[in-house]
DNA sequence: AGAGGTACTTACTCGCGGGTGAGTACCCGA
DNA sequence: TCGGGTACTCACCCGCGAGTAAGTACCTCT
């Protein structure tokens, strides 16, 4: 719905693959609920400093229809949702780890600078 | 030029891979350079079937800048230029091949369509 | 009482990534 | 002589990805 076509006919795996990972924060979600495992929505979004509600959420739901991310809603109250990543994502991330350093070993040779997000993990209350 | 900042401050490797891989067409770039070596700018463009002229030119000029490919200009009557990957082209690659293999087992999963094209290497005179 | 947090939805806007098509300078084969 | 090929450049247009901002329903803390 967001994504207009999607699934289309590929040339290659590299093409299936970058049509799942394409979208500005993506790769980064990706990245953040792998190393942090299960995360609500809030704390991603604190994650991610710059990315829009919108756009989190947009994300998230083709993730999620992309087979990639499992969201756990909890009826509560204050409302509570719980995402991570399914065998899929998992096996995305770990397809994904040589192009990381890659881009790390990159970044190192043309000095590009690092964002640091403030991890939000240990820090708040 | 072509493609605004670029070489921006970046979340993690990833993202800085992404940024270079960044572009419908690039990663397939990458794969035809990597499949055949050396190719002249029309053998490309033919093993790439939808791609424009302008397209093509613009993706391998940043590919060039971003050292990933390397273009040689023959000076001669009918133009001759031919691309090919340099190191960091060819590790990018070689980083890409997990995440094409990923991208091959989701298209089995959900029985994508598969786009062939005319290995212009053997057929063409 | 009012601010702030949770997880969204909806509407509007804007920029740029990408597509189309024409023009160029030269040569070759039919 | 004319079509076609080589490797482009230039100008223009259009749609979609992404950003901004406001609204919602309910609860807790101050």
């Amino acid at each position: 719905m967001a994504t207009a076509a999607r699934r289309g006919p590929y040339f290659c795996g590299i093409d299936a693959a970058m049509d799942v990972v394409a979208g500005k924060w993506k790769s980064l979600i990706l990245w953040e609920l792998h190393h942090h495992g299960t995360r609500r929505f809030a704390e991603l979004r604190r994650g991610l400093p710059g990315v829009s509600e919108k756009m989190m959420i947009q994300h998230l739901r083709e993730m999620e229809e992309d087979g990639l991310v499992h969201r756990e809603v909890y009826r509560e109250v204050p409302p509570k949702v719980e995402y991570s990543l399914t065998e899929h994502g998992v096996s995305l991330n770990a397809a994904l780890a040589s192009l990381g350093e890659w881009g790390s070993e990159r970044m190192r040779r043309i000095g590009a600078e690092k964002i640091v997000a403030d991890s939000d993990t240990t820090a708040r209350r």
